[in-house]
DNA sequence: TGTACATCAGTGAACGCGCGTTCACTGATGTAC
DNA sequence: TGTACATCAGTGAACGCGCGTTCACTGATGTAC
């Protein structure tokens, strides 16, 4: 009896990457994370499987727990490298004017939310990650860490000692205000809060941010030295 | 052979509601929303079904489809209704003054998230909903007119003029300010902002929201008359 | 350099599950006369 | 008041699907001597 060997995963590999087949994959793991980044790329969270993954990289279903343990284990690895991500979105030059390092932050968080949804639904979507994954805490405190340092600046609290309640409430605020931004715009309702509907939303973002950071963050009033 | 006639659902409706078996269900379509309702109250969007929404509503698989045609149809009705009770969430009373009405609104939106979550969810998930649904539509505009009609008493616009771009963009910064606090709140990005963990998330609302209120639209100075 | 053995990583098949939709049907309700 | 008939609303069974996880297994790799 004829047994294709095309159905087996090691031998789809070895077509797929043109090396020899093996019954060990050698780097599963960074393919499974790959694959994952790849299906939240094109068909968002919604479209995820732990099977899919596994189709992706090559491999039978039961080999992620191997790796992973679960589903959940997989997408914290994903979602951390995500926080990475926007962390460089948000790096920002400390020389500059604070209210300006802000709206440069927003700005790109917002271009983060929007250039790739499908990692920045993962990431605040808790009931699919590991709550207990550290790498994951630290890589969103990290990110977060980042605005703080900018809300510092903005108030004069020095990096040791304790935000003060208008900080904490201004870091909030600049989190808030930038984090709901990304997600109106990613559920559609930018495009129809203004008459210009058929505008691409690249360029309706690009008119309709600015403004919005310049009212929060404004350039001070003339320094006024007594 | 012995057929139980408690696997009938007419006989299991009867059974829960003590009126008579019914071929007919009377009030099939109320009672698809009232469960669909109840399913987002118990489980969240995620743990919606068809299947269990006609489970619940004591009637086979297949009767949703001759009222709503899909899930969408049936979770789009449910929408609708969510961003009624929305609405009524930012009812405020119009004579106040506008910072202050506009600080209401905002901790109504809030609170509405808060309290039900799993309608909030579903409100911006434009995959589970039908785009053409005109009542939907309809009552997401009424939402957002009661924010925008207090921007208008902010900025000094008359209900029939178009908003000036200072308007337009603070109806956005409000929106997103507080969309994306109710995000993070359902999140859980609040409590892991500060020290006090333990802190139930109502009190740490109760703490965190309204400086943050304060400080995007306070009280104006005090008048100057020249 | 060779050999025995332990460990590891992935296989393959099966588990039981719940899902949305379809369709010929039938029981109940409403209407016309 | 009665009867024929059309319309409606829900049934019940089946469709094909994809899912996460389990588990005895086996092939490959690494290590000790």
């Amino acid at each position: 009896m004829y047994r294709s060997t095309a159905k087996r995963p090691a031998a789809a590999r070895a077509k797929k990457s043109g090396a020899a087949a093996s019954y060990h994959h050698g780097s599963l793991r960074e393919a499974l994370i790959q694959a994952t980044d790849e299906i939240l790329r094109e068909q968002g969270v919604e479209g995820f499987s732990l099977r899919e993954a596994a189709r992706r990289a090559g491999v039978t279903p039961g080999a992620p727990a191997h790796h992973f343990g679960s589903a959940a284990g997989l997408l914290s690895e994903v979602a951390m490298m995500a926080f990475e991500s926007l962390s460089e979105h948000l790096a920002v030059d400390e020389a500059g004017p604070p209210a300006q390092r802000m709206r440069q932050q927003g700005h790109g968080y917002v271009r983060f939310a929007v250039d790739q949804p499908g990692r920045f639904q993962l990431m605040f979507r808790k009931d699919l990650l590991s709550a207990d994954h550290a790498g994951l805490q630290a890589a969103g405190d990290r990110a977060l860490g980042q605005l703080e340092s900018t809300v510092r600046a903005l108030h004069g609290v020095a990096p040791g000692q304790p935000l003060s309640a208008a900080a904490q409430s201004d870091l909030l605020a600049a989190w808030s205000a930038v984090h709901g931004f990304a997600h109106l715009a990613l559920a559609g309702k930018l495009s129809h809060m203004h008459k210009d509907k058929g505008a691409t939303s690249a360029r309706l973002l690009a008119e309709v941010l600015p403004p919005l950071l310049m009212r929060l963050w404004p350039d001070p009033p003339q320094a006024q030295k007594p």
